[in-house]
DNA sequence: ATGAAAGCGCTAACAG
DNA sequence: CTGTTAGCGCTTTCAT
């Protein structure tokens, strides 16, 4: 603003179509034709204007383009996830891209930590930089009405959609949402998920068919849907091997793997420990096999995890887990958002991908020598 | 432009500025002042615009707002890395996010594969959407003068920095660029990596001090340049230790975790096989272990790794490793990207991110029963 | 405190 | 084949 320009780095300004056009000697029109590679340009201009461009080292301005297009398209699609770190979601996130890369769009991700009001405030920003369509996986949310979060004084109590209403304007405005991983929180959207239930129902029959009767589950968050659908299954599991139901085994709401290794000793040292596991999650499936090993109980008391990780058949034993497909995942829902985005207008579509049961040796652990404690 | 308008999915044209004012019955400045918090609109007519904004669900267009402003930032930086899904780059991601966040931007990721050529493309759509900076971490290259390219009919031979193009634009445009992990290819960059070198001696300095002599190295892809650093490395551990180099023992150019399964048990068989491995990279070190697991020696053949990797500790025996700290990689870039953002002039900085060696057990086996195979 | 006019870089719709 | 004009949605500049 004052002596020099106030540049970015050391910025000059770039070179626009006008500047090729001057040094070009055309109007600027046919610059734009020859970027667009629209046909009706002479060859001696099209290469007048390829030298000028490259001399300039011009560069489209893909922004200004969209706008005078009317905006339709930014080729960028937004990603939610809950952390891209987490293996899970970066699975997901790469089958994203590689879909993404073949319609010539770029992925914007961001992580909600399972935060609501910080995935508001992603879909926020997504949305004023004009993406075309959004992948989401919800935060974690309550399973009724009523959503519980966690702030610094404590817990308070939310409508459910309360703050949902960034999300709701991008379907609103007419723009794809594809939900993932949790059920779509608004009705017109579409979604990819696993059989959470199902699966984990199979897996304690698993446990059952191998002798045992006295099947702990730990889980995650309950507020997390999945967490909700794997504990519902785990339920019927029991019923429909006969099993008593016994509250003192389900230890609920384990945060990490830490948590799930306090849980886990706690559970195995005390009174009516368990003589197999169900762990309703990735980490808690890890926090549960550290505190075993520890315990030296890891070949008597059987294992079955939700979600498969890094090493799990190098581990010994082995641990039988129920796997996602997480590229699976991926790659459908990105495929969905491309076809409403080239127009299909089907009525919303639930796909379901399928769990694969992994059996390795933790799960397949009878009940020989008993689950008794150290 | 017929009947009906042609909208993507039910769109309908979002509002804009214009029809918020002719709604509020102001001027599209005074909407524009209140979007943007200016100074000097009396409470009245605030309060008009915002009922009016609400009712027509008002999504302020940074598009056209960054256009005017004159496209100086975009508040979206690019990331580009390995493989978005690989656990060392998504720590880097999930820590460049984080970063980015403070400074309210969104990141725009690709993943190179190691393929400079789609790092090129990628590059190409990131600038072409006007990001204002880029963390990358480039693709493997040659480590003197010629790239080896492998393509479906083959190897070719490149130029080194001949399809370095769009980076190149990328600098001389002003844009900030940070490389990770790897060198900057051209001098007037900032960088963030590893010692490679000293912590590949320290660990077969390691294994030398638990009495080994014959030490065994195992690499990535050896055009990539950690690969070949760490190689270096692992020559001048010998020399320290005054042991003998031995080519039949070296391994380069493994690119999955199963070619270094079949690397390993092959070096393992053989006459010559040594009593410890030093395995350069994380998927090489996966495909060891579980090479050694199967021939039942992970008990007699020491193993350190280079990059720790999940589950390491839980191991039998537990994976000693060199430990990189992605986020701290990632959170240093980011730092040094938004500080040049902010006009930061200093020369380019090398920024190196210590490593730590983590003893486990696989890495502390002595010569015990010696490596004598099945 | 408010608004009218100009224009960011580009492309659609027309001329010629 | 080529160029002119208008204007995407917004912000700047400068009046009022």
């Amino acid at each position: 603003m004052t002596t020099l320009t106030k540049l970015e780095g050391m910025a000059r300004r770039a070179a626009t179509m006008h500047d090729v056009a001057k040094i070009a000697g055309v109007s600027i029109k046919t610059v734009s034709r020859v970027v667009n590679n629209e046909a009706g340009v002479s060859p001696e201009l099209y290469d007048k204007v390829q030298k000028a461009m490259k001399l300039l080292d011009y560069q489209h301005n893909e922004v200004a383009s969209n706008l005078r297009r009317g905006s339709l398209r930014t080729a960028t699609i937004g990603l939610l996830l809950e952390d891209v770190s987490n293996p899970f979601s970066s699975a997901v996130h790469r089958a994203v891209e590689d879909v993404a890369r073949q319609h010539e769009t770029l992925v914007l991700t961001g992580s909600n930590d399972e935060d609501p009001a910080r995935e508001e405030e992603i879909v926020l920003a997504l949305t004023s930089r004009r993406v075309d369509g959004l992948i989401v996986m919800p935060a974690s949310r309550d399973t009724g009405g009523v959503l519980r979060k966690r702030q610094a004084n404590g817990l308070i109590l939310v409508d459910s959609n309360h703050d949902r209403a960034a999300l709701l304007r991008v379907r609103r405005s007419g723009r794809p949402v594809v939900f993932i991983d949790r059920p779509a929180p608004f009705a017109d959207a579409d979604s990819v998920m696993v059989d959470n239930r199902v699966s984990s129902t199979k897996a304690v029959l698993h446990l059952a068919q191998h002798g045992h009767t006295s099947i702990a589950f730990l889980g995650d968050w309950s507020n997390i849907w999945t967490t909700a659908e794997r504990h519902i299954g785990y339920i019927e599991g029991l019923a429909a091997a006969g099993l008593q139901l016994n509250a003192r085994i389900i230890k609920p709401d384990i945060w990490s793997s830490e948590a799930a290794h306090h849980a886990t000793t706690e559970l195995l040292n005390s009174k009516n420990a368990p003589t197999a596991l169900f762990t309703g999650q990735n980490l808690v499936t890890i926090g549960a096999v550290r505190a075993l090993q520890q315990l030296g109980l890891q070949h008597r008391v059987a294992l079955v995890g939700f979600d498969d990780f890094p090493m799990a058949d190098l581990l010994n034993p082995a641990v039988t887990v129920i796997a996602q497909d997480p590229a699976a995942i991926g790659r459908a829902a990105a495929e969905m958002l491309f076809a409403r985005l080239d127009g299909d207008r089907q009525p919303p579509q639930h796909l379901v991908v399928p769990t694969r049961f992994v059996a390795r040796g933790s799960g397949e652990l009878g009940i020989g020598e008993s689950g008794l404690v150290s």
